[in-house]
Order: structure tokens, then C-alpha cells, then sequence
DNA sequence: TAAAATAATACAAACGTTTGTATTATTGTA
DNA sequence: TACAATAATACAAACGTTTGTATTATTTTA
């Protein structure tokens, strides 16, 4: 029908009312140095010409986009999702928008999505390191040029100057293994995932202390650390982990909701009885405990209160007038242990 | 340290080769107007002082943000995940971010999405409406200000002037349906969701042509709409259908994978063998129909190509000439029966 | 009723790019 | 060596806002 006009702009409504384009900013931004009359003429006619202000001249001449960055290793965790819907619940409150970027477990592309986020577009950042990240010059980077950033998850310590927010995992993973030792369990099993991610040492590190401290021994046999991410439905490498193993184990700790399935899994086939033979503890607690039978039960990661804690450490950071001189925080998020049949 | 200093912008490159502004641009982007060794100087001199291109500047000037708005009715839903991973990485492909926000199922957030949208901060939009939406004026001041949008999933017919993609539910059902017809199957009870969506509406009517074209008789007491969206583990409604049942169905087609889901762990508690008893097929098959024993058979939708498709369709608009003469296209993607264990 | 005080509005620079046109510098040709 | 042809660069407007300062209009005060 009628041609594709140019979308209607401030200068339009100023010619059409015979008023400067600075009285009409003005009295659009409800400014009272404008007259009221004028600003409801300017009201009625911004209406009437359907203006929508330009977000874009908007961040320009203000320098802000209200846009927060946010870099995950995968899409298709729920982890990441839940920590993405905090952060998003978080932003929205305070007018900022998100957008996500995947690195998909890559560090090239985690680095890509860095130096495009460093162009502008986006006030501050939010960053989960994949496992292949081992230089941190591309945050420091970030960090020294003062755009904000908050990292989570899987961080380790020597990325200095840089927020973060991350689960006590240690503590998590000793304070499972140790719920199954005071049931009674000593032949304990763990598996872990890949030995790269800093999370996976921790978890790992917590088994370990609390086997350590509560004297029980530690049978090599009996420590898988799993070569696959991905969420499989089959993993051999599990199966023949409890297949070719001489000791029979009583208690199953296991580094994530999915390990944890497979592990039950596999020793049903296998003819344990759980949770009468075998407890099986899970991590994570992100829809999967209940989805078995019988259902698992699971440390539970407080992921949607790690975003928003996330993006209330980003929001921070951006009304901090010298970003320069913020000095770094580390804030751990406690778990809990969610009961159910497997244990 | 030092003193958080501005950024460094073509003006500064500019200044310091004592050339102008317009060259240092051409350089940077390798236009042949400028000469080589000029090219070459301020490369070196972009690089050394940590220049970075403005994006809001080159925004505003092109009249481009090569962003896509995406809104989808929530996050936690796989489907959605699957959708958005596949908008992600064929956006990607084009040069293209995308920005999600979530609708969180209400009309009201999905309108004010839209009109955030509006400000020129995307240069198309995806929308996959909720439930509630009735209204479709919001959708085609959109349209008629000539921004690119496609919709998808949860789309009405009347919803005339914009580009949607869907899964032929209707189809997709009538097979599930007809397979389980085939199988000998006669009392097949139906499982769907909250009427108000155009998905349930059509995933009901392929299961009730798909009895009919056989004639088998319906009754009323096999049929099930659920009225929670939400994936709850345990459903009183499902449970309640299926204990006060007065014939024993012999098959049930559910709507989603975890009303699958939901079916089989009842069944199985009132004594029912799963498949010898009664088959099982769920909807979606988006990582749920390999979690539980017996593994439960799906109709499965593309939902990531699903994604790259609408994507495909947007950047078309965006790279037509004339959005104004845009003719609608509507897809309709074929799904499969992935079978597994519970039939 | 003229000067002072204040209210209302206009002007213009700024945000950091891109890009069409004008200008200057460098070649090539006769 | 003068003149055109071309290469290289500079100038300036544009994108659509915001905002400090200047200007004009209105009201107050003596």
C-alpha cells in the first residue's frame, strides 16, 4: 500500500509543532524546564505520528546500551540455562537486556565473542571459561581496558581482577561423601568428568578429603574420571568402569545429574539394588533427580541465585564511577543435599 | 594505575598520522582508494594504540545493528533451548547475535518485548507467542512498519502478513496415532496440554482423525488435556485420569515428552506392563525418551533445524530490497517416529 | 514602566562512525 | 615543461539523540 517512510524522528515532530528538536527530547523525557502545555502537545503529536525513539543515537549519545554480554561454554545445559534465566530475571529488573553468546566448549570462539563484546555493544560482561581455556590475556585485557566483568563457574584462581562467582564445591562433594560414610558406606565410588575443568578437580578434591577424613581407604579401582561432556544416554566408559571392577561398591558419588542416571543405570542392569546395595548421590539437581526410578538424590547447585548473584555483581560494577579501582570479589554460593530414593 | 582513559577512536589514529579521519576509516577497511603504505601505517598504528571500532557509532551510521531479537515464551523448556540453538548458529553463520528475552507465557511481557524491539536495536525480530496471546496488533504494527519478523510454534491461521514456521502437529500425531493403530492398539487414551495453544489443538485433532480414519470408536474417557504447563514431576491430574479410568487402555499418545514421562512412571505404579500392556509415545523427543526404563518411543520434531529455518526465512527479509511487498511464507517441518522401547 | 528575575525555548556541539564530493598530489603524455 | 589524467587524501554532512549554554519571552519588583 503506502510506501516505506523512514521511521518518524525527533526533528519530525519539532518541524510539524514549530519547535526546537531539544524541547521535544525534553519534553519527552518529561524534563520540567519544558512547558507543561508544550509537553503535551509534544506527547499528542509523538503519539499521533507513531515515534519510537532510536535506541541506537540513544547509546551513542549516552554512551550506554544497557546491554549485558553473556558468554556460555553451551547452549544446551541446563546449568547454564538456569544461570542465564537468573541473570535475565536479575537485568530485567534494572532495564538491562541480555545476550548470549555460546562458545561452544572452544576457546577461539570464547575469545571471538570476547573482542566483539569489547566493541561497545554491551555495558559489561558475564563469563564461564570453557575447559580449554588456559590464558586468561584475553580477560585480563577486558579487565584493564575497565569494561566490567563477572566470571562464574568454572574459574580458576590465578584469573586475578576479575569477579566471580562460583559453587563451594569442595565442600558440596565432601559433605555428600560424607552423608554416605555416616550411613554406613565405605566402599565408595566416584566419577568425575573431565579432569581439565577446574569444578571437576574440586569436586573431586572434596572426595577425596572427605575419604581422608574420616579414615577410610582409597581404592584407585574405584575412581572414574570420565573423558565425555556430552550428555550420552549409553557411556560405555561407565558401564565398563562398574563391569570390570573386582570391589563391589556401596555408595555411588558421582560429579553430575547425568553421570549420576547412567550409574544407576547401568548397575540395575547389573543387578544392584538401590538404594539397598548402592547409594547413588547425583550433582546438580537440574530436573533429572525425580525423572527415575527410583529418583536420585543430588546436590543441589543453586544455579538460578548464582545468576542473579552474577549479574548483582556486574550491575555493581557498572555503577561504580572508577571502575579502575574496584577491587575483585570471590563469592562462593553453598549447596545442598536433596534426599531422595537413591540414597 | 594509570588513569582509566577514554577509548582510543579513529580521530586519535588520525591525530597521531596527522591524516584525516576519512582515510583512517578507509584503511581500516582495506578500501583501495587509500595507498598501501598508508594502509599499512594505520593498521600498525590502530594496533598499537588498542584501537577498537565503536559499534553503536557504525550502528547508527549504517543503519544496521546485525542483531535478532528473539522471544520465546520461557527458557526452561528444551524445545525453545533447541529452537534458539539453532537460530544461534545459523545467525552466526550470517553475522548475525541474537538477543533472547523471555515472554515468561504473558501477553504483557511478550508487548513489551516487542515495543523494546521496536527502538532499532534489532534488525529482525522471532517471536514465538504465548498462549495468551489473543490479540495479534501488536504483531502487525510490526509487520506493517515493514521490520522483519517470523514467528513460530504456537501460531493461529488469522495471524496474516507474517512468515511462520511450525511442525506439522496435526500430521505428526495422525501417524503416532496410526502406528500405534497398526500395532493392534484400539483403546488408545490421549494425553495433550492446555487447550488455549494452537499445538495441543492440532496435536488433538491428528489423533482424533487418525481414530476416526479407522474406525475406532472414541471415548471420552480416554481423553486427557492437562491444564499444567509447567514439567512437573509428579501430576495429581495424570495420576487421577488414570486410576479412575473404567476401561483399560492399551496404548497412550501423549502430547509432550513428559507427559510421556508422567504416564509411564503411573502406569507402571498401577501394575501396568510397559510396552506388553500398554504402548507409550511421547512428543518432542528432546532428551527425555532415553532417561527412563523402558526408554519411552517419540515423534520427533527438528527443533533445531527449526530454528536455522526461521533464521533462513528472516535474513531473507532482511536482505530484501522492499520489506513492504514481502509475500507470507508459511513452513510446516515434517517430524519422525523415533521408536524406542515403550511400544 | 523600565530593569531585574525567572521561565521557556533555541542553538549547537557532542557521541564515533561512514561516505559522497571536493581538493591536492602524483603520475603520464605530448 | 605544461596539461591532462589519475591517484591519494581531505572536507563535511549524515545517522538520531542528549545536554550545556545562549537567547528570547514572560513575569515580578521597585
Amino acid at each position: 500500500m503506502t510506501l516505506k517512510k523512514s521511521r518518524v524522528k525527533l526533528e519530525d515532530i519539532a518541524r510539524k509543532l514549530n519547535i526546537s528538536i531539544a524541547t521535544v527530547s525534553r519534553a519527552l523525557d518529561e524534563n520540567p524546564r519544558v512547558k507543561l502545555s508544550t509537553r503535551e502537545r509534544v506527547l499528542k503529536t509523538a503519539t499521533a505520528m507513531g515515534y519510537t525513539p532510536n535506541q541506537i543515537a540513544k547509546s551513542l549519545s549516552s554512551g550506554k546500551t544497557n546491554i549485558i554480554g553473556v558468554i556460555i561454554p553451551r547452549y544446551d545445559e541446563p546449568f547454564f540455562i538456569e544461570v542465564c534465566r537468573g541473570i535475565d530475571r536479575y537485568a530485567h529488573k534494572h532495564n538491562y537486556k541480555i545476550l548470549i553468546s555460546s562458545s561452544r566448549n572452544s576457546f577461539e570462539f570464547e575469545r571471538e565473542n570476547l573482542i566483539s563484546f569489547e566493541r561497545g555493544l554491551v555495558d559489561g560482561i558475564i563469563l564461564s571459561p570453557t575447559h580449554e581455556t588456559e590464558m586468561f590475556t584475553h580477560i585480563k585485557k577486558i579487565v584493564n581496558k575497565g569494561i566490567p566483568i563477572v566470571l562464574f563457574d568454572n574459574v580458576r584462581e590465578e584469573v586475578a581482577g576479575a569477579d566471580h562467582v562460583m559453587i563451594e564445591d569442595d565442600k558440596a562433594s565432601f559433605s555428600a561423601v560424607e552423608f554416605l560414610i555416616n550411613k554406613g558406606r565405605k566402599k565408595i565410588a566416584f566419577i568425575g568428568g573431565i579432569k581439565e575443568k577446574q569444578v571437576f578437580q574440586d569436586r573431586f578434591k572434596g572426595y577425596i578429603e572427605a575419604m581422608k577424613a574420616h579414615n577410610i581407604p582409597i581404592h584407585e579401582e574405584l575412581i572414574l574420571h570420565c573423558s565425555s561432556l556430552d550428555r550420552e544416554f549409553e557411556d560405555p566408559e561407565i558401564h565398563e568402569f562398574f563391569r570390570g571392577m573386582s570391589i563391589q561398591p556401596d555408595a555411588v558419588f558421582t560429579c553430575t545429574d547425568n553421570y549420576g542416571l547412567l550409574t544407576m543405570k547401568t548397575l540395575l542392569k547389573l543387578g544392584y539394588k538401590i538404594p539397598e546395595d548402592v547409594s547413588v548421590i547425583g550433582f546438580g539437581d537440574l530436573g533429572l533427580g525425580d525423572v527415575f526410578v527410583p529418583s536420585m538424590t543430588c546436590v543441589s547447585q543453586p544455579s538460578f541465585e548464582m545468576g542473579q548473584k552474577i549479574t548483582e555483581l556486574l550491575i555493581n560494577q557498572l555503577n561504580e564511577p572508577n571502575t579502575m579501582k574496584h577491587r575483585k570479589k570471590v563469592i562462593k554460593l553453598k549447596t545442598s543435599l536433596v534426599l531422595r530414593d537413591s540414597t
